[in-house]
DNA sequence: GATGATGATTCGCG
DNA sequence: CGCGAATCATCATC
């Protein structure tokens, strides 16, 4: 017992020891005066000095010495277990309960952000979800892919920062932490620290690297999405349709002027081509009534236009046709008498037309379809023959396809000359089957 | 900057 | 829900 006691004196003396070598101060030895006059104060702090001022090389070397026979001693590795233990109830406890928190929710929305974003994750692919997205809602047309690499670089951009700046948040964590670990490594040796302390204060380092990291992540997460919200102002911005795509709708509406109501698969078909989506297609398809019908005049140079250009694909067809037909079959399929019902595969005249277009046809359709375009190319012969610019005048496309009340025609009264596709009884059913 | 063209939006109707 | 009609917002041209 005498021992023991004498021994906790001693390690008290080396503890301090210990501070002050690393602390470069030692500290005031615990007096039983604390709450007295100030005579007591000064009397600690002369005190202090006075061990300040008495510190030598010798004392120093003492007090090594000390610590050396002390970490040699038998009863060392029990007692400190003992102070371990102790240590272990009290203080340290209390945090104890607060360790094993659950994953931040915060947190995991950044983390979810940041992955759909495509700046954390996978390099490939990643980020193009805005950008497709605007890219669908504004047609993709070739103008827009200069903003979308501008945007993709932009991401790449934030993308590269972010990973630069996780990367040293890491290793200085890492760092850190070993630093630290050996620290507390080479003060468990006079110190009551167990590795299980340890263990927390590396916790300690990494929930507050981590709330850094968290910092990171937001600031990330803001970027993307003011990067994100310019980009998709710059998209919603009205542009025209490319020239080609005015000409593909303008070229469908004039060929189906009788009945300009795409179906759904036309549209489907048009947005493709056209390289815009389908409710832009209906969206001009609305337009382009609606300002005909206003104005049909200022349209019969265009309407003529297109006229000129389906006769030419179509005199293309036909001959083509025709050849097919002496060639294959001595009847002309579809020679029906009105030549204008629609043929389950028929698609529309202007489908066809396209698909003609460089002399890359399939027989089969125009066999299908050469009723119809010859009627066609024969309505349009007639046109180009002798137009006349007057309104409502004996025009291939004149107002009378539009009936009384200004709507289009009904689909129970056949279309006199456009759109031979287009026959009794049918509903723009331009490749409805 | 004025003006017309054009794509998009909104609202009411059937 | 698709359409017509009115309207808005932007583009293109002069």
């Amino acid at each position: 017992m005498d021992e023991q006691s004498r021994m906790l004196q001693t390690l008290a003396g080396v503890n301090l020891a210990g501070h002050s070598v690393q602390g470069g101060m030692a500290l005031p030895p615990p007096h039983g005066h604390e709450g007295a006059d100030g005579d007591g104060r000064k009397q600690d702090i002369g005190d202090i000095l006075h061990q300040i001022m008495t510190i030598t090389d010798q004392s120093l070397d003492e007090a090594q010495a000390k610590k050396h026979a002390l970490n040699c001693h038998r009863m060392k590795p029990a007692l400190f277990s003992v102070l371990c233990e102790i240590k272990e109830k009290t203080g340290l406890s209390i945090r104890g309960a607060q360790e094993e928190d659950p994953p931040d929710p915060q947190l995991m929305r950044l983390d979810n952000m940041l992955l759909a974003e495509g700046v954390s994750g996978p390099e490939k692919g990643g980020g193009s979800a805005a950008a497709a997205a605007a890219a669908a809602a504004s047609g993709g047309s070739s103008d827009n892919s200069i903003e979308h690499s501008d945007y993709r670089a932009k991401l790449t951009q934030i993308r590269q920062i972010y990973h630069t700046e996780l990367e040293k948040y890491e290793q200085a964590c890492n760092e850190f932490t070993t630093h630290v670990m050996n620290l507390l490594r080479e003060q468990s040796r006079t110190r009551p620290i167990s590795p299980k302390e340890i263990e927390r204060m590396v916790g300690i380092i990494h929930r507050k690297f981590s709330s850094i990291q968290m910092q990171l992540k937001q600031s990330t997460c803001e970027a993307v999405m003011i990067l994100r919200s310019r980009f998709l102002d710059a998209m919603r911005k009205r542009r025209n349709f490319s020239k080609q795509a005015t000409e593909i709708l303008n070229e469908y509406f004039y060929s189906h002027l009788s009945n300009p109501y795409p179906s759904e698969e036309a549209k489907e078909e048009l947005a493709k081509k056209c390289s815009i989506t389908v409710s832009q297609v209906s969206n001009w398809f609305g337009n382009k009534r609606i300002r005909y019908k206003k104005n049909i005049g200022k349209f019969q140079e265009e309407a003529n236009l297109y006229a000129a250009k389906t006769a030419v694909t179509a005199a293309h067809a036909v001959a083509a046709a025709v050849q097919n037909n002496q060639t294959n079959s001595p009847t002309t399929p579809n020679s029906g008498s009105s030549g204008s019902f629609n043929l389950p595969n028929s698609g529309d005249m202007f489908m066809n037309m396209q698909s003609l277009n460089g002399d890359s046809y399939q027989g089969s359709q125009v066999g299908a379809n050469v009723q119809s375009q010859v009627d066609s190319l024969r309505h349009v012969i007639n046109q180009t023959g002798g137009y006349s610019d007057g309104l409502g005048g004996n025009s291939l496309y004149s107002p009378h396809n539009l009936n009384a009340n200004g709507g289009w025609q009904d689909a129970t009264t056949p279309s006199s000359v456009t759109s031979p596709t287009e026959g009794p009884g049918s509903v723009h059913s331009d490749t409805s089957n």
